[in-house]
DNA sequence: TACATAATACGATATTCATCTAAGTATGGA
DNA sequence: TCCATACTTAGATGAATATCGTATTATGTA
């Protein structure tokens, strides 16, 4: 028997179609009920509670209690990666009604990944970033420039805040669907709640998906003189 | 159901832990019979044979028949990368003998990445390398500097020739020990063989795992200053 | 031809495990 | 106190599939 690594112990867990809806659904980096994300995976809530007790003694996903209901989540932002990761590795889904192929362009051009942006929106934003020299990439990690620590203060984001989060600062994050990477990390994710604040993007409830707003659209404009196409 | 990459598709092949050491044993590179498989895997051949014909139908291998042997290889070396992205992602093997100890502790120092050199030894060549400014990281490739031209070309490599071949030249191939990113690709191939030519390495059968011989070892200081430790 | 070896094909078995029904626990509100 | 809701547990069921014994095909060798 050859000696490597465990690759069961990972893909037995995402290898039923279940549970892969289930952790597709929390790549939203929201919290879901129990209900909620049976309801998402089309299946009866015992079950879900069945794969969720699975997933979680696994370390996949946590939970916290709230009075009668029980709030899951993915575990941290380690686990999103690895999930973006092996999305990257998948084919693309079958696309079976227009409703679909509707729904997947829109996750293409942006969405959320765990608690950063992703899609070709996050692929464009990081690739300008990097071309005014803000950022620079150095292997999984992007290094925030001279420049950059001027920029992102400008923009309201407090980088030392950020850097002392128990967390990967600026993690070059796998995307599924540009098959390139975007910004992830604190950074990434200090960014992303800028932007709500500022009301340029929007999330929708229990989709993935991201809106970018009128606000937006010119305000990504202003900010990078980046043209959102829709 | 939320719309995402079939996570499944992939990984149901890799969940099973037979297929998984099939694979394993495959990611030498090398040919291997059936029959070695199904000993390698510790199952009996008629069962490999139905989980060769698995991964045949899903593209993962290729088969040559020669008399009455089948040799299987995998099909290319965007499998071989995939398999070793998923080996980083997942936990290391329990270790329960001695035995199985320095097997992996010889695997990490130096094995075979498909038709490359893998672990600690391919991710040190390949940072010095990098330092002399022979070879520059850009993105999920390595590009060859002027300086490397050269070099490349005095240690009898031949880029013109290798750059023809249909496949990815220089890919940045994740490395499951150290965890990040060795040579691949054809230049990575050009490289072993060469070192293979010179006798600087051995491979062993039926195993990844790669001897740097006596010569290797200056070999390897003569051309990088980089001293092995063993 | 006869026999040994490599591999696959087929059928039976066993195991794993996702799913559901039914029942039970916990919580909040009327 | 009673009921509705959210969720889990337990047990039964069924489907998928990995495995192996047996038989068959293909090839090489004596």
């Amino acid at each position: 028997m050859i000696i490597h690594p465990n690759i069961s112990a990972l893909t037995a867990l995402l290898a039923e179609k279940s549970r892969a809806a289930i952790l597709a659904a929390l790549m939203d980096g929201k919290f879901h009920t129990a209900s909620e994300l049976a309801y998402m995976a089309s299946i009866k809530p015992q079950t879900a509670s069945f794969h969720l007790a699975k997933l979680e003694e696994n370390n996949i996903i946590i939970c916290e209690k709230h009075g009668r209901f029980r709030y899951f989540r993915l575990a941290n932002d380690e686990v999103a990666n690895t999930l973006e990761i092996i999305m990257s590795l998948s084919p693309l889904p079958e696309v079976r009604s227009l409703n679909q192929s509707s729904q997947l362009k829109k996750l293409e051009h942006a969405r959320t990944c765990y608690d950063h942006l992703a899609g070709r929106v996050s692929v464009n934003l990081t690739n300008t970033m990097q071309q005014a020299g803000y950022i620079e990439r150095n292997n999984k990690e992007f290094i925030v420039t001279a420049a950059g620590e001027l920029f992102f203060k400008d923009f309201g984001i407090d980088l030392v805040g950020l850097s002392k989060k128990r967390r990967s600062f600026s993690h070059a994050c796998l995307d599924w669907s540009e098959r390139t990477h975007h910004l992830g990390g604190a950074l990434g994710n200090g960014l992303f709640e800028k932007y709500i604040e500022l009301g340029w993007i929007e999330t929708k409830a229990n989709s993935r998906e991201i809106v970018i707003t009128s606000q937006g659209k010119s305000g990504f404009k202003d900010l990078f003189g980046l043209e959102m196409q829709i």
